[in-house]
DNA sequence: TGACAATAGTTGCCCAAGCAAGTATTATCA
DNA sequence: TGATAATACTTGCTTGGGCAACTATTGTCA
């Protein structure tokens, strides 16, 4: 499957051609928008853990809690595609918060293949810091950027992440 | 440890305050950079996986790989600080790489504790791929953005690199 | 109604990363 | 030289994610 052609099968924009500023003979890491990212993630990602850590919440951990506690999901299932994560893995994470204690499973009594979720007393609390640790973290990491550069940076993420969903998407319906 | 404080521990460079784009009260993760990000990074890592798979490298795998290939590292210890990844990590990594037959050990006999790393053929047909597939992903990803956009989006990348490793050293000094 | 499909959740197997403990080897320095 | 430190792996344990196979339950439709 090649991510340089065949993109137009998306039906509502017509989708640009690929740009031509990476060449594999000229590639280094250090230029690459990629690398940048994933760097910058780990890193961000380093500095919530350890901030997050005396709630008792890893990083694989606070973003299914975060949803828990903003309402976004209320049954393992939906847990799992809010979160875009295996089925497998989100029983095994919640065997973790509930040892914890931070969540517990209520077997529904409407449909009984259906677990509810609700948080304990201590994951509500844990979630509430949630918000405020990942605003912290970004706003640290936003230090002398304008307004106006940050509004910038963020559309180009979001025209980003459209297209790789688009290309995602078009490459989907070619696979099945 | 609160990252929103003291980050002039670092001497060369007067660092300027957090932001104060983000809110808690009104944190949404769609407005974040670092959700859309990782989306980014995740979508991207697919792409990148399913165009390597025939050359039978994973996404964990084609990094080494292509650190080998461009000469950055010749030994286990030296590949895995090149990775940023633990040593241990290494072990079992080129284990793998060594079973699918891209890679092989030499124990080395001017240092009896090194081992050296050479690509087989195999592996060095497989690494030979892995630019032209980061340059085409990159490449689509930026469809429609012009050389401006693109060199305003690197700069402001690096900056944000920058200061998260800032912020990333003078943590760790302070928790030493 | 009864066969079939769809959905929810669980479990087993693999890859993968971090941490800690251990071994072998080399470097340092009193 | 000889004790100690440093380095290079290796291995065991835990968390964590994806995939596939499985059970239980519910929905669909002839």
């Amino acid at each position: 499957m090649d991510l340089t052609q065949k993109h137009m099968t998306c039906p509502d924009a017509v989708a640009s051609p690929p740009a031509d500023f990476y060449q594999a003979d000229s590639y280094t890491p250090d230029d690459s928008i990629g690398y940048m990212m994933r760097r910058i993630i780990s890193l961000v990602g380093q500095g919530v853990e350890r901030e997050l850590e005396p709630s008792g919440l890893t990083n694989a951990q606070w973003v299914p809690m975060f949803k828990l506690y903003m309402g976004c999901a209320s049954t393992a299932a939906e847990l799992a595609r809010q979160c875009e994560l295996d089925a497998g893995s989100m029983t095994r994470l919640l065997d973790r918060l509930e040892a914890k204690q931070l969540c517990s499973r209520i077997r529904s009594s409407d449909d009984r293949r259906v677990v509810n979720l609700e948080l304990t007393d201590a994951g509500r609390a844990a979630a509430k810091k949630i918000p405020e640790v990942l605003c912290g973290v970004q706003n640290a990491l936003l230090a002398g950027f304008s307004a106006e550069e940050w509004q910038t940076l963020k559309s180009y993420l979001r025209r980003i992440l459209d297209t790789a969903q688009n290309l995602h998407a078009s490459t989907e319906k070619n696979d099945k």
